[in-house]
DNA sequence: TTGGCATATCGGGAAAAGTCGATATACATT
DNA sequence: AATGTATATCGACTTTTCCCGATATGCCAA
């Protein structure tokens, strides 16, 4: 993954508070049925919802960073679920760590 | 300093490069005289004649790492002399590790 | 198999970033 | 004071990003 990439997801508000609520699911999002937000993450439906943007921006945001790692997605019926992606951001970590 | 800022001044390959250059100096530019590079950095003359880009942009995308307190700057006489700003790029990793 | 949700993709208009050349400013030398 | 050199700022143009609404796709239930 390029680099830039990483740093461009990350160059918007909404994406980056996305980030934040996946890191701690319970204290951000209600409750789910049959999803537990350790395994899979939070459905795009409830990001959108606390993110207060159209639903293809969210959409569009959450590919965004998907693309650069930092989260993945599970499909589960009719729902998509993400969470952050523990892998990528460390690399991330130790790309300013080792290269900045 | 808004975080949104710094990730932007680092969507970018040249700057990005810039920082690098800046982590090991004497790999990347020839001495200088009268100016160390430890205390004082390197000037924009080198590190635009290292970019290939326009006089105006590379002062430009200074000052963007500057305001995201990524680099810091020196005068002395004539010449400007960037180097990097460990306390931010510290900063910006604690926020990496803490808030993402 | 039709209808209804959840999500993804597409097309577009407005705002921001990338980049340049021209010009301004600041300092140093004559 | 006048000139030369280093850097900063300005104005303009092009490309990219931000978001949206509309539409498509995939999955489920009746």
């Amino acid at each position: 993954m390029d680099q830039i990439e990483i740093f461009k997801a990350l160059s918007n508000k909404t994406r980056l508070q996305i980030l934040g609520w996946l890191k701690e699911p319970e204290l951000h999002f209600p409750e789910q049925p049959n999803a537990d937000f350790e395994n899979v993450g939070v459905c795009v439906g409830q990001i959108q919802l606390k993110s207060g943007l159209s639903q293809s921006t969210i959409s569009e945001y959450l590919s965004i960073l998907q693309r650069a790692d930092l989260i993945n997605s599970t499909r589960l019926g009719q729902w998509t679920y993400y969470k952050r992606n523990k892998e990528g951001l460390k690399k991330l970590s130790n790309i300013i760590n080792t290269e900045l």
